[in-house]
Order: structure tokens, then sequence, then C-alpha cells
DNA sequence: TCCGCGAATGTAAACGATTTCATTGAAGAT
DNA sequence: ATCTTCAATGAAATCGTTTACATTCGCGGA
């Protein structure tokens, strides 16, 4: 089924078909709606690779992300895909799975299908791999600040929000000792996190120990074994914060396993509410970061960019916020 | 960078590149060297809508998945990813949401990008729009078991292995009233699963209780809900089987919440084995059913109808088996 | 020596759309 | 009545490859 059936039904040429279909003002409403008409009988839809050759827009966005398995991504991937079919966009989605050849490879598909913008939501990319994007002046956008450069912007999650809400929770509750387990310490996304507690715990002019501060690396088992350095170091922590809801999980069950309870013995607040923070026992009281709105956000800053003025894509700040579940309680005397 | 530009640097003819990236042993081993040194001063790439346009090969293919926010999915799109772009292959993946007017959109999709072959990773789909790839000879794979027809193959999962370990193992363990909660009922998967169990009993010689079957929406809050029911039913099971994993976390909220112990009271097993059923409190006795295998078998089934020739994607047998943790324990007398 | 053959390469025609530029015809201005 | 303008349409070039067909060349056999 190609164009030129759908003309000669219309008894049209095939440029008056490609105007009706991208271009309706040019065409006279009436033989528009012959064309119409032909084009419904036939079941005609043009293809695409034709299509975006000779217009050079593909209409296809990349959506690199570390980690398909982690719960996080999913819905910021399912957020991705409606709004962007919505706008009539394909997307090409890509796990780094934070391995360097796997990125080059990223980015390789996606420069050779031609995408028209990147959303790069994951803190680890090597910079050659970025400019390569930015050398074919690809719109891009970052999670949390990426590097400088025309055509590049930035989501930045207000991170410093929704720890303040959960340290100022937990003063309210009592805690003092409040501890936190990041993430691994060459994660920027981690150290991102990280700094955000310590300047929240300044901010509420709670001293700073060092040996309430432990890594993990971002899953339940990372979680689970700093919770146990922790419980073991004696530092005795009456409340701790987690740098992603999987490690949360992870240092709940290192207290149960020391044969303690969540929350009377040791409160515990966790970071990005996925699905299952819901789900866990108790429920864990954690920090929102609504993955639905970063997809938004990000598209939008691309879709900016694409249609039509080459300014770069807008920065746009997205909030987190507390949310009490049962994993916190008033700390024991 | 075009062809045309390699083609002068190296002295040939476009011909001549095009086809020492395409089909080597047509040209001369000497020239082929030339023509790669020119590939890679230039940094050539080729552009992959030009040369599908003419060839009529996309190199990609389709992934449809019901909601890639089930936790079961991800880990299949990875292996899918995996092997896929292992073998040159970019993959479309979309999610019907369980929605009607999105599954079309789907299709329509895929069809507009000329996918070569699609993965129908989700029991619902209209016939219709099945139809509509048949029409068009582009091969498909089911999970479990599509429609019939040629360019159609399946992957057949083996419920009734992994559940005849579980009910094997829950008798052995001295349980005798055994009950199931099922998915939707709507839900061919979800069906398929029951069916499995209540063929199991039978196996086991069970009598078999209506009033131990009951139905959830294979989410935790469905799961929550059904056995809350199950339990105010005075129907009594010692031991219970979930239709998935989500639904079996759900269950052991509501038995938790009823102030009973798994597995004491009762004693709980999942389905799929997603990696959170490790890390459930106590983690989850499930069976299990490798996405990643799933995801192999069924690229391959594709590939198989793709590479020439045009006979049917083979089918495929998938194995389940039963991975004891925690939540399963001696029925107590 | 000449012919035929096959390997290696080149020439040019597709592929299916979009888009530039040219053409037409009718309406409005003078 | 003639000229200008503009809306509507068509013809043909174009996008960057692949590939069918044509060409060249060297070699072995008659």
């Amino acid at each position: 089924m190609k164009i030129h059936e759908v003309a000669r039904r219309a008894r049209v040429s095939t440029a008056t078909v490609s105007r009706t279909i991208n271009n309706p003002t040019l065409v006279n409403p009436k033989t528009a709606k012959r064309v119409w008409k032909a084009i419904e009988e036939l079941r005609y839809y043009p293809n695409t690779q034709a299509r975006s050759l000779v217009s050079g827009r593909s209409r296809i966005l990349g959506l690199i992300v570390s980690d398909i398995t982690n719960p996080f991504f999913p819905e910021l991937i399912k957020g991705f895909e409606d709004v962007a079919i919505q706008h009539g966009y394909e997307i090409l989605i890509s796990s780094t799975n934070y391995d360097s050849a796997r990125m080059a490879l990223c980015v390789r598909r996606m420069l050779e299908r031609k995408v028209e913008g990147v959303a790069i939501m994951t803190s680890e990319m090597d910079t050659h791999l970025v400019d390569q994007f930015a050398h074919r002046n690809v719109p891009m956008v970052f999670l949390d600040v990426g590097p400088p450069g025309d055509s590049i912007g930035n989501i930045v999650v207000d991170y410093a929000m929704g720890i303040n809400e959960a340290v100022d929770h937990l003063l309210s509750l009592g805690h003092r000792r409040i501890g936190f387990i990041g993430g691994p310490a060459g994660l920027k996304s981690a150290r991102i996190r990280r700094t955000a507690f310590l300047r929240s715990l300044r901010h509420y002019g709670i001293d700073r120990d060092a040996c309430l501060i432990e890594s993990g690396d971002h899953t339940v088992d990372g979680g689970l074994a700093a919770m146990i350095r922790m419980l073991d170091s004696k530092c005795a922590p009456t409340a701790m914060l987690a740098s992603n809801d999987l490690t949360a999980i992870g240092m709940m069950r290192a207290v149960r396993r020391a044969g303690l309870i969540v929350p009377q013995d040791i409160s515990i607040v966790g970071f990005d509410d996925i699905r299952l923070a819901e789900f866990t026992e108790p429920p864990l009281t954690t920090v929102r970061l609504s993955r639905r709105e970063l997809a938004e956000r990000a598209f939008h800053a691309l879709l900016s960019n694409l249609d039509g003025q080459r300014n770069r894509p807008a920065d746009s700040k997205v909030e987190t916020h507390l949310v009490v579940r049962e994993t916190t309680c008033r700390a024991r005397r």
C-alpha cells in the first residue's frame, strides 16, 4: 500500500496526498476529504523509513536508563512512553547496565536510528559519548545535572526538600542519632543524595557523626550488608535514612535479623517510593520522587527543543516529599 | 557522512562499499581492507532508514508486554534486549496496559516501523490485531498458547511442573487443605495457572473444595483482598498457592493483619520468582519461571523464522521449578 | 589465438515518501 | 480588458542505501 495508489484512487498527485497528511492547510478541504476517504478505504499508512529518510525527522526519541530491572525505572519508562506516543514519537529504550561497552553500544544504536533527542536518565555516562550526541546537535536531557552545553537540559531533583521533611519528621519524633546508608561512592546520583542528607543535618543543627554513614550499592543485598555493619558498629542510631528504597528494604531485613523491630527499635526512611514500598512489612515510610513527573518533564524539555526553536531544553525542577507510612515512630527513651 | 564519501576515499564505487559491509565474500580482500580503513577514518555508519527502505529489512523486533510496571516484565525485557542487540536487532517495546485502544496503537506503531517479528508476551490480545500481523506475514511468538496459524510460534510454559513440585512439597509437609488465589477470571494467563493447580490437586488425589479457590487480580492489593475473604470464609486452608508473587505478597500481608504468622499458621507459595520474592519477610517460597529463558526462547523462535526459511517459528517449552525459601513449613496438627 | 567463464567492480534503477519549483485558474485591482 | 496575486495542485528532484544488470579483466581450454 503506497502513497501512489492512494493518489490514484483520490485522483490527485502523490504530493497532494502527502500534504493532506502533513500540512492540511495547503489543500482544499474538498480534496482533502476525498484523499482521507481513499486513505481509509485502502487502510494506508505511510512508510516511516521513507518518510524520515527524506524529511530528516525520525520521530524517535532515545531513553537511556542504567538498569531496567531496578524498580525505579519501569515507571519512568512507562511515563515517558505514554507522553511520547501521545505526541507521535516512538521511543528507543536502552539500558547501560553500568557497563562502559554497553553504553557505547547504546549511543551507537541511537545514532544509527537517528533519534531526535535523548533522555539520559542515568548519572553514569562517559563524556565522550555525550559528545557524540552534542556533535550531531541531538538535544539531550539529563537527570540531576549533566555536563553543561548547548541543547543540553537538566531535570534537577530537589532532594533537599524531601530529605529535610524526613529529617524534620524524625526530629519531631525525638530522634537525634540519625544515620544514613548511601549508594556506591562511584555513583554520582548516590553522592548527590548523600550530600543532600549531610546538608540537611547541618541545616537542623545536628552533629554529624562519621560512624552514622555507611555505603551500600542501591540493592537490597547492599542495604542488608551495610545495615549489619552499622548495627555491629555500636554506633547506635535510632533512625536511618536510605539512599533508595531497595537499600531500605535490605536494612529492614538486617534489623529484623538482629532481633530488633522496625520501627520500635529503629525507624527507617527510604527514598524514591517505588511501588513496592507500600507493601513491605511494615509499609515503608519514604520520600517520593515521582517518576511520572520526571518522565513528563524530560519529554517536554526535549520537545521544546525539537519543535522548531533551537534553544536549549529548559531546565526544570521536580520536588520530593515525605510519605509517612509505618517504619517510623517515636524514639525510645 | 554518506557512503559516497567513503567510496571516494577508498577509490571504489558505493556498491563496493555496500558489499564490503553486507556481503564481504563478493569483494576482494585487498579492496575490502581499503574500504574498512576509509570507513573507520571517516567514522562512517550506514543510515538505517535508507538501508531498510531499500532492503525491506528493518532489523527491528517488536516486544509487546501488558504492563512494564509489573515486575515480571522488566527482566523479560532485559533478556530480550540483550539477545536481540547481540544479533544486531533493535527492539521496540510497547505496553498495552490491558487496554484495547492502547493495544491497537501498539500494533499500529509496530506496523508503521515495519518490525520483522513480534514477541507478544501478554495473553490478552485481540485476534483482529493479531491478524494484522499475520496478514503481513510478520512472524509472531506468543507466551503460552496463541492463536494457531502460520508463522506463529508459542513459548509454552510448563506450569504443571513447578506447581506439582509446590503441591508435592506442601503435601510432604503435612498440608491437606491447600488453597489457591488466582488472577482475574478474564485473563487467559490466569486461567491457565489456575487450571494447572486444579489438575495438580487431582493428580495427587486431593479433594477439591470450591471454597479454597479465590480470585485476585495479580496485584498486591488484589491478593490482600482475596486473602482476607479467604480467611473470613472459615474455609481454613493450612497452605496457599498464589497465581503470581505480587498476589502472594498481598496474601502475606493479609495473614499478618489477621494476627497470624507466615508460615507457622499458613504456608504460602508464590509464582514467578520475581527479584523481590527473595526479599520479603520471610523470604517467599515460590515457583521460578525464568524470564531470561523466556526471552531467549522467544527471540530464537523469531530468529529461526527470520533468517531465510519461512517456516513457522519453533514452539518451545520452558520449565518451572519450586524455589523453597521460608514461607512454608510443616502444617500444625 | 580466440572463446568462455567467473571473479571483481561499476552504473544506475529502485525503495516510498517529502518538498521545491512550476503551473494553473480564478478572483480582485486598475 | 488586462494584470497581479494567491490558493491549489502537479512534476520531478531528493534522501542514502541496496542490488540487478552491465562491464572489465585475467585465465584456462580448445
